[in-house]
RNA sequence: CGAGGCGUAGCGCAGCCCGGUAGCGCACCUGCUUUGGGAGCAGGGGGUCAGCGGUUCAAAUCCGCUCGCCUCGACCA
């Protein structure tokens, strides 16, 4: 269907469906975001993946501590011990935790060999952390004494480990990079309104910045976050009719301050257990933008947070016009960099400038200006579109007037696109067979009536293979019959096979 | 954990069926010509053929075991 080049150089490399995954892995490894570790599910993110990440913290570091959150941060070792103290919350998590049991190796010189000193084993093994719950409610436990300490409210930007079975570079890692905030709260009311603030924040932030439309909903109690009352979701569709969730976030109730025990006194001098949340983004996000974005010649970052945002690529023919045409490239930079733009001059003598071309469009960057002799003449700039492909050559003057007009306009194109491409895999139906067809066929949400109950969620999971993404928040409720059972249902759910 | 596939130069692969001097493309080094969509020619460097064991005069190739990786399932905020 689409295909990633066909230049001699590189693979025929088609997308949809049956192979992107294959076009996944290799778009993540060519353009240099993350590659595979030696450690089985863990990745090596790579600095140009890094870049992506730091773009993303950023803005959403900002905005949490522009609603008064604030960082800390907490062992990466939880005493197993922890764990067991809220029921749900273990049972959640017991299949796929890293357990630390010793602390020395012993070496045998004559061997070369190095092995856990059976004589170095921890009286209490300690759990590398799969989340953070328990170990900072123990904390909360201490910090907290009187309705004057809340509500409190904290976040912690760090890796966490979860023994996945079968590992995706950046959508489901081992070991992935992650904020995750922890709020304590004098009421529930407050403690829901803070998780619905943050699950709009997210949404926001992902629909503005990485330019993917989402839509917002509940969990329903079988997908619902270990430990919690209530887990809100964002949930999108990736390029191949894939579901994904973006990012969750927690209505804990008073589970984990009666499993720490942590009460605290209000203005009426009287002892209450505290109300709390959980929520996070992890580094999922990026394999989000690649899956959302991506065509057959490579990513396509949205401009906001694309490390580079505008590629600078000088073209001579004869050496004599090198040095003028390089110079000209060298001020363009600098005046794209005086406004602010993430720029990248690519002057690099090794390659050719349709090599560049290619490379960075492969990589993702939003938009290109060429300068070559004819420019030089014409005191013009080429500039080239990364996610339409279009190319017009302008004054130099009115280039850089426009950039960040231009830049603006490519971010919310892309989201336009991403939206438009989500709105058409939606499916409502009330008709089983074709539910499953579709499931089978093309995969995308199906907006079915559900008749509330995990039997008939877990028998339509086994049958289809797809489960409810969410209930979402904000579509009208409607009376209706539950599509595999027939029984009465009160609103439809979306359903999807999901990463 | 189940089923398939793959381990040969930094990367991508051929060679294996049918045993006999380890090859190709990209990348790298040198030189010249080139440079507006992955440059051309010439010369050159680079290998524990995943590991261990077996068969054989001879093993990348045949046999056995082990390890690792990928894809698809099962499982999984």
């Amino acid at each position: 269907m689409v295909l990633l080049s066909t230049s001699k150089y590189t693979k025929v490399m088609p997308i949809p469906m049956q192979t992107v995954s294959e076009w996944y892995t290799t778009i993540v490894e060519r353009a240099g975001l993350a590659e595979h570790s030696p450690v089985r599910g863990c990745m090596t993110i790579k600095p140009y993946g890094w870049a992506l990440w730091e773009n993303i913290q950023r803005p959403l570091d900002e905005a949490f501590k522009a609603t008064g959150h604030q960082n800390a941060y907490f062992p990466i070792f939880i005493p197993l011990s922890f764990l067991a103290r809220e029921a749900q919350h273990v049972e959640g998590f017991a299949q796929e935790c890293a357990v630390v049991t010793h602390y020395r190796i012993k070496t045998d010189t004559a061997t070369r060999s190095v092995s856990p000193d059976p004589e170095a084993s921890l009286e209490e093994p300690l759990v590398v952390r799969p989340t953070s719950e328990t170990i900072i409610w123990h904390s909360f436990k201490d910090w907290i004494h009187s309705y004057r300490d809340l509500p409190l409210l904290i976040n912690q930007w760090a890796n966490v480990v979860r023994w996945e079975k079968r590992p995706r570079l950046f959508l489901r890692t081992a070991e992935f990079l992650w904020q995750e905030g922890h709020t304590a709260h004098a009421t529930a009311e407050e403690a829901l309104q803070e998780a619905r603030m943050i699950l709009d924040l997210y949404a926001s932030f992902v629909q503005e910045y990485l330019a993917i439309p989402v839509i917002k909903g509940v969990k329903t109690p079988n997908e619902r976050f270990a430990g919690a009352v209530e887990t809100f979701t964002i949930e999108t569709l990736l390029i191949d009719g894939k579901a994904l969730q973006a990012g969750t976030s927690h209505f804990l109730g008073q589970n984990f301050a009666r499993a720490f025990d942590v009460k605290f006194l209000n203005a009426q001098n009287e002892l209450e257990y505290v109300w709390a949340t959980s929520w996070g983004v992890s580094t999922r996000l990026i394999g989000a933008v690649i899956l959302s974005h991506g065509d057959e010649k490579g990513l396509i970052l949205p401009p906001r947070i694309a490390p580079i945002q505008v590629v600078v690529i000088p073209i001579w023919r004869k050496e004599e016009e090198q040095a003028a045409v390089t110079q000209k490239a060298r001020e363009v930079t600098e005046q794209l960099k005086a406004k602010g733009i993430r720029v990248k001059l690519d002057d690099d003598p090794q390659h050719r400038p349709g090599w560049k071309f290619n490379e960075w469009e492969l990589r993702g960057v939003p938009l290109r200006f060429a300068v070559g002799p004819r420019d030089l003449e014409a005191g013009t700039v080429e500039v080239a579109w990364r996610h339409s492909a279009h190319k017009s050559t302008y004054p130099q003057s009115e280039a850089i007037a426009r950039i960040e007009e231009w830049l603006m306009d490519i971010q919310k194109g892309l989201f336009d696109r991403a939206k438009a491409r989500m709105e058409s895999q939606i499916y409502r139906t009330d008709n089983y067979t074709e539910m499953r067809e579709i499931l089978e066929e093309k995969g995308g949400f199906i907006f079915a009536h559900w008749d509330g109950t995990t039997e008939t969620e877990l028998a339509i999971k086994e049958e289809t293979g797809a489960t409810i993404r969410c209930i979402p928040l904000e579509m009208p409720s409607e009376e209706g019959r539950c599509i595999y059972t027939g029984r009465p249902s009160s609103q439809r759910v979306l359903f999807a096979k999901a990463y």
